[in-house]
DNA sequence: CTAATTTGTAAACGGCCATGACGAAATAGT
DNA sequence: ACTATTTCGTCATGGCCGTTTACAAATTAG
């Protein structure tokens, strides 16, 4: 019945496998995924010199990657220098699959994405989900779930897990939502209103957001900060590839950290927090703007079209964003800031201000910022690939389960 | 000649060793070291169940643990079970040990270290180094150094390592201080000046006060932000039991964290930052005090004396600090907050403030604040071990060099 | 067409942990 | 006191796994 103790956060070549041979195996069948993953097709000689294993040893381990279905052999490759051709590997583009969705404010997503990284099937329903109840919202998701899990085995995919991002607080068993302001959910345990056919893991959108850009970045370095905004404003961080969570999960809270200290009363109990400068409500009233549907839209068209009272709400958001990210980054020194989610598509009139803070305040080159070009698909894109990640950082676990 | 490239840095039995047999067999190794160094005296049969493998795998890992003399055997168990009773295995107290060493603004130490964890010898020279040299400075400090390997050596101990605390920014070289405002130092690689006999480490005095606090500590999480200013305010930030450095090496700057956005001009070019209000300089003149020797004891003295200038200094340090930390533990979610070095001693005036502040900001149980109880020693203590616990990392590759 | 180079596989080898059995040394029960 | 039981450490055996060595296949260089 319950779903197995699926740990798909961990990433990066399976650690924690016992240091018997078995887990050397399991390791060692890992890196050859990850090799073949990143570095495209590849020969068994070239897995080898990647990985650092002779290549007897990585032709066995790929045979039985083979046999399992993970990895294509594609042929000869086109010769080109001297010496016999190797023949090229490739992750398959058939078998695991990795199922995401997003809980949004004004929509449910789901999608599927094969072990190439490549998204074979997705669906979506739009309208609002503020205030609504868990249980029906999550029926209507589990409906989109299905349907996408149907799309996905006619073209010979199977389901190796469900991720889901949700905007809001989640705890670090991966399951519950502990708070969603903008859902109004509280305490709410996915684990028990999902299928449980396979293993699930519930993560913050910002989480997901951070960790798609990560994999799935242009040009992302290992050691960056991506800040996304869709309700409050949250932070991921990734460090070293690795993201970090805190101790109850709750890392990154990025807007109540404190810009004017003795600024107005913040929900959170404290006061001037940059919620209060650069928040969604913040901002739009500000801008002298309602709320309403699609607000970033809205305040994106405004900029554009010249509206001053706008762009200067969005300037002086910019402003008090760089003045938290100076504290961020004499805390954290990472190799770059990414604005992802709602921040992305206003960058153009935020970034100006954001970056001459950065500059004011920062002793010698400012760090980086850049924007994310997943915009708002980061999370659920992040939530799908975590779990293509967790099956090539343990093949042989998914294996088990064919 | 030069060192071979030694990196003290990564804790935890021993990772990033091939997936081969042979760095399986190191890795147990360094299990079995942590096993019987964490838990005191062990029997073969209790390191076996400790760390997953069988009985007979832990004997012939023990038998070469204890032909390399890393390891001792102290005889037979003292009943109590029934059942035969086993041998307990014990850290020796011979073999390699690891120097610490403390380039201090008033003084330079050094200490031994042995496997077990304890202080076998110590060198101090007090007296100001500001402003001095690095090379006449360096000088001295490598004859303590020799002194102490010499005081070792009639113990039977050996040098595993050196490393070295500064006040200051280390680059991510573990050898070359960027910057050390209060020495008055820039871009001085410790490397070309200190002994070449045995492996260097170099790094930030906040960072080894915070190891030393992770190891050490009594009831310490593996989670924790180590705040201590000597000169600067500098935190350690231990994430999963490791270190958080930065890319560049400057993680934990948390003196330059703006407070209030819009306060005095610092010297990094921003405003307002926390070392405006809660730094030394600034404490030392709202209590209306000169710069001197042991600035510190004189500003716990008068507190405890009741002087109420200097206790009013001291609550709004306190406060500034407490704005700070908000925003570092709103981005880092840490267990604990431990206050060490200068800070440990200027505590009971600190604190309530400080106190008070992440109450009055934080949603829910603030995050407990803890003061360490190494004090001044963190450093250094820290620095010994950090070569100690490399050897625990690796115990074969310290053998090799027998 | 030959020499050189590279790939993939097969067989022998060696290292390492697991398994199972055994003697040793203690306790518990009679 | 004596036996049964439990636990410890070790040894021999076996299986797993990566390495080494050798070799055939496939390509380029000359």
């Amino acid at each position: 019945m319950s779903a197995p103790p699926h740990e798909a956060r961990p990433t990066g070549p399976g650690r924690a496998l016992p240091d018997t041979q078995q887990g050397m195996r399991r390791r060692n069948l890992a890196r050859v995924m990850h090799a073949v993953s990143a570095e495209g097709p590849l020969s068994r000689a070239a897995v080898a010199s990647h990985i650092g294993l002779t290549r007897a040893a990585v032709s066995t381990l790929v045979d039985e990657l083979i046999r399992t279905g993970l990895l294509e052999e594609l042929g000869p490759e086109r010769p080109g220098r001297v010496g016999r051709p190797g023949s090229a590997l490739a992750v398959s583009g058939r078998g695991p699959a990795g199922i995401g969705a997003e809980i949004g404010v004004d929509h449910l997503a789901v999608c599927a994405v094969d072990l190439r990284g490549e998204v074979r099937a997705r669906a979506v329903r739009h309208g609002t989900n503020r205030g609504r109840a868990p249980e029906p919202v999550l029926r209507e998701l589990t409906g989109l779930v299905r349907r996408v899990v149907a799309d996905g085995e006619r073209e010979g995919l199977w389901p190796a897990g469900l991720a889901v991002a949700v905007p809001g607080l989640v705890g670090r068993d991966a399951r519950t939502v502990v708070r969603a302001p903008n859902l109004d959910w509280h305490d709410v345990d996915l684990g028990t209103l999902l299928p449980g056919e396979f293993p699930l893991t519930v993560d913050n959108e910002a989480n997901f957001g951070g960790l798609a850009e990560l994999w799935l970045g242009v040009e992302t370095p290992r050691d960056f900060l991506h800040v996304s905004a869709e309700i409050g404003i949250g932070a991921a961080l990734v460090v070293d590839g690795s993201l970090l969570r805190g101790t109850r999960g709750f890392a990154g809270e990025l807007g109540h950290v404190p810009v004017h200290p003795d600024g107005p009363d913040c929900v959170c109990g404290s006061r001037g927090c940059l919620e209060q400068y650069a928040g969604e409500e913040a901002v739009l009233r500000a801008a002298g703007l309602e709320l309403g549907e699609d607000r970033v839209g809205l305040l994106a068209r405004r900029a554009a079209d010249g509206d001053e009272r706008v762009r200067r709400a969005l300037r002086e958001a910019g402003t008090a964003l760089g003045v938290a990210l100076t504290g961020a980054l004499n805390l954290l020194d990472p190799e770059a800031v990414v604005l992802g989610g709602a921040l992305a598509g206003l960058a153009p009139w935020l970034l100006p201000s954001l970056e001459s803070e950065l500059a004011r305040r920062t002793a010698g080159p400012p760090c980086p910022v850049s924007v994310s070009r997943l915009g708002p698909e980061g999370p659920l894109l992040g939530a799908a690939h975590s779990v293509v990640r967790a099956v090539l950082d343990d093949p042989a676990g998914v294996a088990g389960r064919l």
